[in-house]
DNA sequence: TAGATATTTAGATTATTTTCTAATTATCTA
DNA sequence: TAGATAATTAGAAAATAATCTAAATATCTA
């Protein structure tokens, strides 16, 4: 839990989760959309990867990286438990 | 919703959260639940009131912290925009 | 008003995170 | 197999964040 809060807390994971929400992209891809070395993305989808939030799969030279959207249901969890309401329509 | 992010990415101030979710406390009261000094305490309050999740109050010389549950709404909205489905049950 | 208590602010230190360059690994193709 | 391309890993530098001590502010009470 304490990976996920902290892969969401920087805005570059952020960004990324919101590229790959458009479609499922390749380490390169991902790379033309920010202005960071290649080395900091694979950091950046190292802890993606890490905290469940990104799939990744290799395609030949390439890594495809998919989103995750199956880890947020703990997100939600995690909100209506502080929020004291349960989930029942989730 | 940075400052949102950024606050619940340190364990201590989610841990803190979880203590106002079982009342109202103090700062002191507040300080009592973890092993830091009184000054960190003040940081992380001041960081979780910056990003909207506390509220304040002086009462005397005291200052009653609590949860303010409605800024986990703009998290919930986040959460289903990115996996891409409305929210029309919350 | 003086002293005590509660909390915050200032400034420094330590720890963590982000980012970089250079080197390495994996795969493809001529 | 050699060279090219894609991505990661290693290690260091730079930027942020957490924490501390000491000092300041606010409030209460005798």
């Amino acid at each position: 839990m304490n990976d996920l809060f902290k892969a969401l807390a920087d805005p570059t994971r952020r960004a990324i989760l919101d590229e790959l929400k458009k479609g499922d992209k390749n380490a390169g891809e991902i790379k033309d959309c920010f202005n960071i070395t290649g080395a900091s993305i694979s950091h950046h989808m190292s802890i993606l990867h890490n905290a469940g939030l990104v799939l990744r799969e290799r395609q030949g030279q390439q890594i495809i990286y998919s989103l995750n959207t199956t880890v947020f249901q703990q997100l939600i969890e995690w909100i209506y438990n502080i929020k004291g309401e349960n989930n029942e329509n989730q």
